[in-house]
This record gives structure tokens, C-alpha cells and sequence, in this order.
DNA sequence: TGTACATCAGTGAACGCGCGTTCACTGATGTAC
DNA sequence: TGTACATCAGTGAACGCGCGTTCACTGATGTAC
């Protein structure tokens, strides 16, 4: 049953697409190997000709979800102009936070990231900081550690605001909640582009 | 073996406050009854003279997590005063990120809460909605909607930070995160008492 | 107040189940000659 | 280019293990008389 080089590449491919989608859908934890290879329309025994172990799809899981995410975030601002808005438009939405299986694996694996191993949490690390940079590129701002503390606090309210909202059961606290951070971030871009003034979140 | 009320009671709060440690540092679906009761003192058969599943000691771990957090922030900005900047250089600390047993549960059980059933959402929610009341109480504002959406972006903002400080594996990126989280919410802060302008997060 | 009995907190074995991982095997592919 | 053989992707049974939950049992407590 020996495959092509071509076969095993796109096979493996797909158990980490797979993998990353389910992950963010059900949790690291709650997730099984053999759950991930049966959907892949493979058996959980040839697991372990692609990868070491769970923890290492984990890694890699992760790592390619954080690249579709920059992408996107790469799309969503690229036209250049009110690249900040577009994207807080696009993140911030209830569509994004239901979407979660194509969502943020920061946010979708936000707890048990903390709680993974070294090689995921050194994914994990590069991710987050390569996602600053991202936004951080597309800001602008006075200075480069301007725009760089700036993209970190963008990211980080709008990873805490999207988690809340998933939480909550109450649908319109839930969109409430997305919406006020939408707004005040919103605020503080035309106020930065309008009077060079700090940015204020 | 029959036990007094007394002690009964007492060994169902000893249940709950250990499961709401270990729940926090572990990860829900991590730790298991067993574990739980045994860190009680107990054997793992009589779990189900407390409670009826496990899920039910998640929704009220989560509760009295909720309960001792809330204590903390009206605790900490209950003097008056500069009570915003005082919980915020208390819960952006890196003291505070690295105390994960006694910290917020929406951030150290975030991504899992999200995934839970119906009862433990209803608490998180309950939770996340007194934690808001309780900093807008203290936050102060033109009105109480401004107070409300004030807290809301507060409290996502710093979940959001802390979230991420958690994950990152560089404890130097990890502080910063904090740091300039802290700074920035303590400017808006300034900004706000000083020229009564809109909160800037 | 003293006695008889029902209650029930806690024990520890057992339930079925799914986990991550290993392994002998199959058979098509890739390679050496 | 054709043939012989080594490689290895994928299968499915099996490994030990821990999960959440159940249950017969123990014996001190709480209660009815």
C-alpha cells in the first residue's frame, strides 16, 4: 500500500488542516488521534508514519493556522487605507466568533496553549509575535515601537473580546461585547489619524 | 462512616475549592475526579454524594472562582480613589500571571469554557456580567451605559493580555505584554479624569 | 434520657469506554543493477 | 529498458492506562419512640 511521494505529502497536508480545524472546534484535549485520522478517511494506525506524536501535530497545527490567519490579515489590510478598521470590522464580528474552526488559534486554544508543550508553546511564541508584526506593518504609527506596542494592544483586546464573546451564552451581550470593543477601537484610529495623537487602543 | 452536617458540608467546600485550583492550573478536561478527591483527601467512589457529575463540579468550581475574584477587585478599589489603576497594576502583574491557581477563571479556563455545557456558560456568563457590574461600580463614568461599556473593554482588554502572557514562552515579551497593557489602560485613565473625555480603554 | 433503627458519607472494586502508542503485516512504489 | 528487491504508507488488532460513573458494603450519625 506504499504511496507516492506526491500522496503522502498531500495526505500529511491534510491531517494537519484537519487537525488545526478540529482542535479549535473541540479543544486539544477533547480531541483524538484516531478522531482526526478518520476524518482525514484514514485509520488511526498510520498516525505515526507522519508524525511523532499528538504533540507535535499540536505544533504544527497551530503553526499553519496562524499562517491563514496572517494571510488574511495580510488580505483584509492590504488595499492600504483604513487597513485597522477592516480588519477590527472583519475579526470583530459575530460571524468570525462562530466561525471558529477557521478562526484564531490564539484565541480558539487560548487556555490550553498556556499548557502545552515547549514546541507548541515556541509555535504559539513566533505566531502571536509574527501576527504583531503583521498588524503592526499595516498601522503605522509615529515610531516603529509605537506601532509595535500599539499592534500588541489591538491583538490582545481583540483576542480578549472575541474569547468573551464565545463564552457568553446571551447572543446579544455576546455581539454587545464585540461591538463595544469595535467601536472604542474604532475611536481611537480616527482620533490617531485625525490629531497624531497617541494611540489610545 | 456517616459524617456530621457539618463536616459534610465542609468536605463538599473543600471539594469545590480544590477542583477550582486544579481545574485553573490543569485544564478541565486534564484533571479528573480522581485526582480531585484525592487532593481532598478522599477516595474518588464518594464524589457522587456531592455531586451529580463532573460538569455540575465544573459550573460551581467556576462560581466560586467567579465569587473570590470579585472580592479581590472590590478588595483592591474599594479604598476609592485611583481604584482603576490599583486593579490593574494588581491583575497585570506578572506575580498575578504566574499564580494561575488563584487568578481569573475566564482566563485560565477560557478556550474551555467556550466548549462546556449549558449550566457551566450560565455561570460564566453570570460571572462575566458581575465582574463588569463590580469594575463600572468602581470605574465611575459620565453614566452608568458609559461606566458599563467602560468596564466591558477593561475587563476584555485584560483578559486578553493576560491570556497571551500566559502562552508566550519569552518572559521578557511576556511582561512586556503586560506592561504596556498596564500603561496604556492607566493613560486612559488619567486622560479620563483629567479632561472628563471619552474612556480610551 | 436511653434505645433501636434508618440514613448516608465514604470506601474500593468494577463497569464500559476511549485514549496515545506499538506492531506484525500487506502490497504498491521507488531504486539498484 | 526490464527485473529483483528494498522501502514504507496504510491497516487493524493489541498494549497499558485513566477516564466518568456505578455499586455493594461499612459504620458512625441522626432520629423516632
Amino acid at each position: 500500500m506504499k504511496k507516492t511521494k506526491a500522496e503522502t505529502a498531500a495526505t500529511r497536508q491534510r491531517i494537519v488542516e484537519i487537525a488545526s480545524k478540529t482542535f479549535k472546534t473541540n479543544g486539544i484535549h477533547a480531541t483524538g488521534v484516531s478522531e482526526i485520522m478518520a476524518a482525514a478517511g484514514l485509520t488511526h494506525g498510520g498516525f505515526y508514519r507522519h508524525f511523532e506524536s499528538k504533540e507535535q501535530l499540536v505544533a504544527e497545527a497551530f503553526g499553519t493556522s496562524m499562517d491563514t490567519l496572517i494571510k488574511a490579515v495580510e488580505k483584509v489590510a492590504g488595499d492600504g487605507g483604513d487597513a485597522v478598521r477592516k480588519y477590527l470590522e472583519e475579526f470583530l464580528s459575530p460571524h468570525y466568533r462562530d466561525d471558529v474552526s477557521n478562526s484564531c488559534p490564539l484565541v480558539a486554544m487560548g487556555s490550553e496553549l498556556a499548557r502545552s508543550d515547549a514546541e507548541t508553546r515556541r509555535a504559539a511564541t513566533l505566531g502571536f509575535q509574527r501576527l504583531v508584526e503583521t498588524v503592526a506593518r499595516y498601522n503605522g504609527a509615529e515610531s516603529d515601537e509605537n506601532a509595535f506596542n500599539e499592534a500588541i494592544l489591538v491583538v490582545a483586546s481583540v483576542i480578549g473580546a472575541v474569547t468573551i464573546s464565545r463564552i457568553v451564552d446571551d447572543p446579544a451581550l455576546s455581539t454587545y461585547i464585540l461591538e463595544t470593543m469595535k467601536v472604542r477601537l474604532g475611536e481611537s484610529l480616527t482620533q490617531e489619524l485625525a490629531h497624531e495623537a497617541k494611540w489610545m487602543v
